[in-house]
Formats: C-alpha cells, structure tokens, sequence
DNA sequence: AACACAAATTCCATAAAATGGGACAAATTG
DNA sequence: CAATTTGTCCCATTTTATGGAATTTGTGTT
C-alpha cells in the first residue's frame, strides 16, 4: 500500500564501489528514517548484500541505527562529507567571479547560501566597496525563517518537509520585522513560491534588506541560493526590485557553471574507449 | 597480516569501500584541483591503487577531468550528492533547533548523544555564549562508565547486556570522581534508573558537571541522550536539578522528532500532498 | 630534434572481497 | 502460540582489488 514503486530500481554500476554511491544517493534523498526491507523495495538488491553495505556505511558513522536496530539514519560524517564538499567546491572560483562581477554592478554586497542543517549555510561572499556595511562571514550560519534565501528554500520544500522542520524550530525574533507567527511565515512562504524571489526586510538584523533568488536547477531542487544584501540607508524594496535582473543574470551564469560539469558532452569523450 | 602499513598511509578503512568513503573526503576537502601523484603524496596509497579509484569515482561523473588529463575536479553527480544530502536533512535539523532553544533556555551548553560501538557517541552540540566552556566536538566519544549519557544507556539495558559490555570495559579513572568499582557503579546505575536521570559529577573531565536524561522511546530502549554541560563554576547538583524540567521538555521535543519521522508516518502527512 | 625526467597508464598473478541463494533467528502480528 | 515478516549469518562461487614492475605518454631542457 505504501509503496508503489515506479520502478527506477536497480542501482546501476559496474563495480561494487558504484553501486555503493548510488546506494548513498538513494539515502541521501531519504528525508526519515529508513529500514532494510524499505531499501529492499525501493532498489531492488538482494537483501544480504544490502545488509552488508548498510553495514560498512554504519561501521563507518556515515550512518547510524536507532535503538530499534531497524531503524536507520544519517550520521555526523556523512553530514560533514557533504559539508566539507560544498564548502570547498573547486567551481567556487567560477562563482567567485560571478558573484564579484555582481556585486560590481549592483555596488552591494552579495553571498551565495546553501541550505545545510536546516539553516542557511554561506559559502561565498563578497563585499562592496561601500564603506558603511555588514560584516558577515562565508561559513556562518542563519535561520531560514527570517533570511531571503532561507526562505526561497523553504518554498521548494514538500509541505511535509516543511513542517517537520518548522515545527522544532522556534521562529525566534532577531528584529521587530521578524516573521513569528506560523500562518504569516506561511503566507509569506507561499508568495516567495508565486514570485520566485524574495526579500529580507530587516527580519533578522536591523537595518539589513536582502532580495535574493535561487540558481534554477534542472534537475529539480535547488541548493543554491543568490542575494544581495544591503543597509536600509542605500537600499529598499523598490531599489532592490531594480536590481532582479541582475541578479537573476547572476543566478543563470552560477546555474551555468553547475550545468557545464553535465555529462551531456559525453559524445567526445565516447570516442577515446 | 599482509601489509604492515606504517603510519605513513592515513587512508584509514578496513574494507575497499570504506577506503573510499576516505578518498572521498580527503577529495571533499580540496579546493583545487588536484592530481593523481599528488593525492599518492598525501593519502600513502600505491599509484595504481589511487589511479582505479580515481577513474571509478570519474566515470560514474563524481569527479571530471580537465583537458590536460591530469588535473581532477568535483564533478556534478558529487555536488549534486551533497546537496540532495544536506537539503533532505530535516531530522538533524530539527533535533539542532531544540538543542539550540534548550541552550538558550539553560544557559549552558548542551549535546545530543548516541550509544554506538560500546561508547557515548556525541552526535550535536550548541556551545553556551558565556566565554569559559569545555570545548568538546561532535563526532567525539566517550566512555559509558564516566559520562551522564551513558550511565543511562547502561541503566536501560537487561544486566546481562550490560554485563557483557563492562566486561570487556576497562572502568578507566579519568579523575578521582570516576566510578572504578563494579559494585559502586552498578549501585549507581540503579539510581539512575530509579530517577530517570543521571550526573556526571566531575567523573571524566575535572571541573565539568553534567546531568542527562533519554530521549523517550515508547517502542522500547532509547539510543538519544541530552545533556547539559557546565563548569561547575558555574553548576551545581541542585541548580542542574533546577534545569531537569527544561530538559526533559527538550528531550521530549526530540522524541516527537523521531516519532513523526518514521517511514509510517507517512499516511498521516498524505493530506497535504 | 634528441634527450632526460616525471607522471600516468597498463599488465598480471595473487589476495581479498562481493555476491546472493538459502538457512536461521528474532521480532512482530493475528 | 502459530504465522509472518524482517534482520542476520553462512559459504561456495564469482568478481574485484591489489600493487610491484613494466610501459607509455607528456613535459621541459640543451
């Protein structure tokens, strides 16, 4: 009853190395816990030889079993692998200039975010030249709830998902402006979907408006997010709303750079087989 | 038996697999390129070894090469990995934000903890604002015999179980407070089962005071633990008891968190699809 | 262009690991 | 308490990994 499974079963890979990987891609999408038999169904290995790469994958804290022992999830080292993998991505250099090249025409800071850990994570940053301005870390870490960015990942999110995370997570008020009630951040929510970007209007440090859009991934969620943050003193809504195209240029280019490493061009490396 | 690595190797991994879960880190850390003979000069592996790996990990689009052929770079199935792992990541997001909350209601930092290969697994922490703090990592263990945590887990297994476990357990002094004796700790396991919560009195690291209680499981054993951690500069027993209402409240928080992310659960969530 | 040099690649016999059907055990259900 | 589901173990067979040595490829030098 649970589970009709469009078959995309069989973990494709020729080796047992990349069958393991796709293994680790199945669980990576897997927002709850999971059992043997669920990966069972939904891969269509034998069950021992699951059982066995379930257990090297535990035996190494890349995951961990409740107490149940049925009962599986992430652990810290898989998380830190994925950490570790985005915040020193090489194509960060290529992101670098486009995020420079940005701040040089909109004359505001930027930052690209990641959602990790049910926050937003900055991987890059890049100031103005202006001299008043926020000092914000690449590496630091931000509530979703009352960040631009935060809250365009929070609009591609299944309403489940969503839940789930908000539910724990209490909607602290950094400012006056902060979203703290569930049905207004909602709301909210909902019309960052219809729009496809999204302010920050001094909901988490005073005196701080971002607008910021998502770099568009073919593939389905985005884990990209692009804003430009300004002093109120400089910027409004309205100034930001000039600024859009830009930045949705920007986000295109960074979309880009993720879709050039596509294995599209596969047709001249089929021919040195 | 076969190949006595001498320490030079820090490829560490007991099987093909977990060696390169290893690669992959060590990968996941560069912000360069990298190449072949350089990965060899750091990771101790033999060049053919290194070059299968590498070519694995490359033709299922982890990682492409460059033109020259020689520099390596994180393909797009690799980013898009960490991603997927980190977008889908809601239950550890969750389970931070009730720690996050429980810190700052306690004022102390606080961990969630896991029993895992006979140790106290430290699974998250949020460190207290006040500038003197124990630093301790997520990812660390400790003994079961010395720390608030596991003297819970231990008071919830049957006592052959717990047996076994100490048997092969040297009860280590870590201070002069550390519980050595078999009977003195066996007495004070029942304590804590009698309470429901357990103290870490200056028993692994001087200077430092826990109290800890479980997770509640209504399925049966628990294997998540919250802890608040102070100086006791700072804490006492009686004002950690002061703190126990505040922590139970959090840990059953956490527990909500698990129950609703059990694959079953599902059914209750189809509403909103 | 001929040479030296370093790095990447291939070879291959041996050792190690994966595989998965089946047996078994443990927990769950009716 | 029997029936069923799910996790774990066993083990003969097949597949894959291993790494020293040899070979090829590419770079830099005089």
């Amino acid at each position: 009853m649970t589970t009709h499974r469009t078959d995309m079963s069989r973990l494709e890979g020729d080796t047992p190395a990349q069958r393991l990987l796709a293994l680790l891609e199945v669980i990576a999408g897997k927002d709850q816990f999971f059992t043997l038999q669920g990966m069972v169904d939904e891969t269509g290995l034998p069950k021992p030889t699951l059982h066995r790469m379930l257990q090297q994958l535990e035996s190494s804290g890349m995951l961990q079993r409740e107490a149940d022992g049925r009962h599986y999830s992430k652990g810290s080292r898989l998380r830190r692998l994925a950490e570790t993998l985005l915040l020193n991505d090489t194509i960060q250099g290529a992101r670098h200039a486009v995020l420079t090249q940005l701040v040089d025409e909109v004359g505001e800071s930027c930052n690209i975010t990641a959602l990790s850990g049910g926050e937003v994570l900055y991987l890059d940053r890049v100031e103005t030249s202006a001299p008043l301005r926020f000092y914000l870390h690449p590496g630091s870490r931000v509530p979703v709830h009352c960040s631009a960015s935060g809250k365009l990942f929070l609009a591609q999110m299944a309403p489940a998902q969503r839940r789930r995370l908000l539910d724990q997570m209490p909607l602290t008020a950094f400012t006056h402006n902060t979203l703290t009630d569930p049905e207004a951040l909602e709301a909210e929510i909902e019309t960052v979907r219809r729009q496809g970007y999204a302010f920050d209007d001094e909901e988490f440090l005073p005196g701080l408006l971002c607008i910021a859009v998502l770099a568009p991934n073919p593939d389905g969620a985005s884990n990209t997010g692009l804003a430009i943050q300004a002093p109120v003193m400089r910027m409004n809504r309205d100034k930001a709303l000039a600024c859009l195209p830009a930045l949705q240029k920007a986000a295109e280019a960074i979309a880009n750079i993720h879709r050039e490493a596509l294995p599209d061009a596969a047709e001249l490396a089929s021919a040195d087989r």
